[in-house]
RNA sequence: GUCCCCAUCGUCUAGCCUGGCCUAGGACAUUGCCCUUUCAAGGCAGUAACACGGGUUCAAAUCCCGUUGGGGACACCA
């Protein structure tokens, strides 16, 4: 068989959707594992609606989360002359025809036959008039085949048959000239030799308007495939209402590539009861086989967890990498410049384990960047009070004695100032922490001692002295 | 209205094709317990589903028909 070759085809008409995303998804993960070409199409016939800065997002949004594509990415607007020969061909072949009648006329004609209960299909009025488009303002229709049946065999729901009676003369050539989406994209899969065409569900009854005109254009018909929708959690269609939709809105929030591929890829398709793929498993296990037929409910928290669990388990460098913009832009620029990548790192591995976002990850590591801390005005009144003052002076001149950290030794010190002063673990650790990171929440003392260094420990340590003595 | 798709815990799903191993498995969420210097993380346990009705069969979550429910499409949008 030859190569394999699929596309995402979207329309920039706004941001990037985690729903396109999913299907620019499965297509890629198709191509790359059956060595094959994975192609980005840009679908903007649509004058009205595209936009160039939708193009940016769409190249931005498959660029973070690594989809990367072999050809393209091609603009529409740039093959117009392909399109308009190719209906030329069919107007000389007798497959399509002009057709005069006015946009609102037509209109007018679909609402009426709807309120008296009929199909809104065109009426075929100008299908047998032999129109010349003399004033070049008609529109050329495509004359579909009105008997017997359409055959897709879909990839993932199976065999469906179509009525041909059902079937409308497609608008291919709208009276500006201008191809429609039915027809573009025909050419288009058919010019580029897309063998397998895998799309949203919500594009399953094109297929047979798209079917003929492969036949009629002497095309071979490639392979189709259609994935089923996302839904939000009242079971309709996802937008805007059901939170973000933008996969870059994840970015912001803090989510990583990883995960976001590792949620939408099993949000319609399983590999018995695994829920952590690598991108190389993947690629892989993929298979039509085990893609879902119905439709999925989004759930951000099971997005959560998989982000937790990628924030987790991925290189502490990378995730430190990753963390630099959201530090940046929760105005901790020149902090997180004047550390180094290993020592971020380091932070990112003691907090890790509590941060399901990065968003959460930047206030997790916020107390250890710079000297001093900042307080936590309640949890200072409750913990730094004079009471516990000798306790943490007493510790304060047990670590001085050290000339640097010691995990084992800090901790010795610690646990020994505990049973001479008589107190519980507790009663000396949550002060000792409010002191060093401004809460009452924080990762294990010693390991936050650890990442503060010796130096900063004891300047805080004093601090905390201080600020206890004059409450 | 017409056409098409779909139907297992609240959610994502395994099982369905090739009926019996299903007193229906896993994951998220949720509840309880354990661990514990705080918060997490982790461990253990629990609650929770085959939409309904008919067939076929010794046997149906699995096959067939119908009903209901959900979704999608019917543009000179894509």
């Amino acid at each position: 068989m030859s190569q394999v070759r699929v596309r995402f085809a979207p329309s920039p008409t706004g941001f990037l959707h985690i729903g396109g995303v999913r299907t620019a998804l499965f297509n890629w993960l198709f191509a790359r594992q059956q060595k094959g070409v994975f192609i980005l199409r840009i679908e903007d016939t649509d004058q009205s609606r595209s936009t160039d800065e939708s193009i940016q997002a769409i190249i931005e949004g498959m660029t973070w989360v690594g989809l990367d594509w072999d050809e393209g990415p091609f603009r529409q607007t740039e093959r117009m002359e392909l399109y308009r020969s190719h209906a030329m061909g069919l107007l000389e072949r007798g497959q399509a025809y002009w057709c005069a009648c006015k946009a609102e006329e037509l209109e007018a004609r679909r609402k009426e036959a709807e309120a008296k209960g009929l199909s809104p299909k065109y009426d075929g009025r100008c299908r047998n008039r032999n129109l010349m488009n003399p004033t070049g303002d008609a529109a050329l229709r495509f004359k579909a085949p009105q008997e017997g049946e359409t055959i897709v065999d879909d990839l993932i729901k199976g065999r469906i048959l179509f009525d041909n009676q059902v079937q409308d003369d497609l608008i291919i050539l709208r009276s500006n000239g201008y191809p429609t989406y039915n027809f573009s994209v025909v050419v288009d899969d058919a010019l580029m030799n897309i063998t397998h065409v895998v799309r949203g569900d919500d594009h399953l009854t094109n297929t047979p308007r798209q079917i003929p005109i492969f036949l009629a254009l002497g095309f071979p018909v490639p392979h189709f495939g259609h994935l089923p929708m996302i839904l939000g959690s009242d079971k309709t269609r996802l937008s805007k209402r059901h939170g973000a939709t933008s996969i870059m809105a994840y970015k912001d929030m803090g989510y990583l590539p990883d995960a976001m591929v590792n949620y939408l890829v099993r949000l319609g398709w399983s590999h018995g009861d695994q829920e952590l793929f690598s991108r190389q498993e993947l690629i892989e296990k993929f298979s039509w086989k085990n893609v879902q037929t119905s439709a999925a409910v989004f759930n951000p928290d099971k997005l959560l967890w998989l982000n937790a669990e990628y924030i987790k388990t991925s290189p502490p460098s990378e995730v430190a990498q990753a963390l630099v913009p959201l530090l940046d832009g929760a105005g901790l620029k020149e902090e997180a410049q004047a550390v180094s990548p290993d020592w971020l790192a380091q932070s990112v591995v003691l907090v890790k384990e509590r941060a399901k976002t990065l968003v959460e990850m930047v206030d997790w590591v916020r107390p250890y960047l710079g000297q001093a801390v900042t307080y936590d005005e309640e949890a200072a009144k409750k913990f730094l009070t004079p009471a516990i003052e000798p306790a943490l002076g007493k510790l304060l001149a047990c670590f001085e004695a050290f000339p640097a950290f010691s995990k084992q030794q800090w901790e010795g010190a610690f646990k020994q100032v505990v049973e001479e002063e008589g107190m519980k673990m507790g009663q000396l650790a949550q002060p000792v922490r409010v002191a060093l990171t401004g809460r009452t929440a924080s990762p294990g003392l010693f390991e936050v001692m650890e990442v503060l260094g010796r130096d900063r420990t004891l300047l805080r340590l004093r601090q905390g002295i201080e600020r206890a003595s004059r409450s």
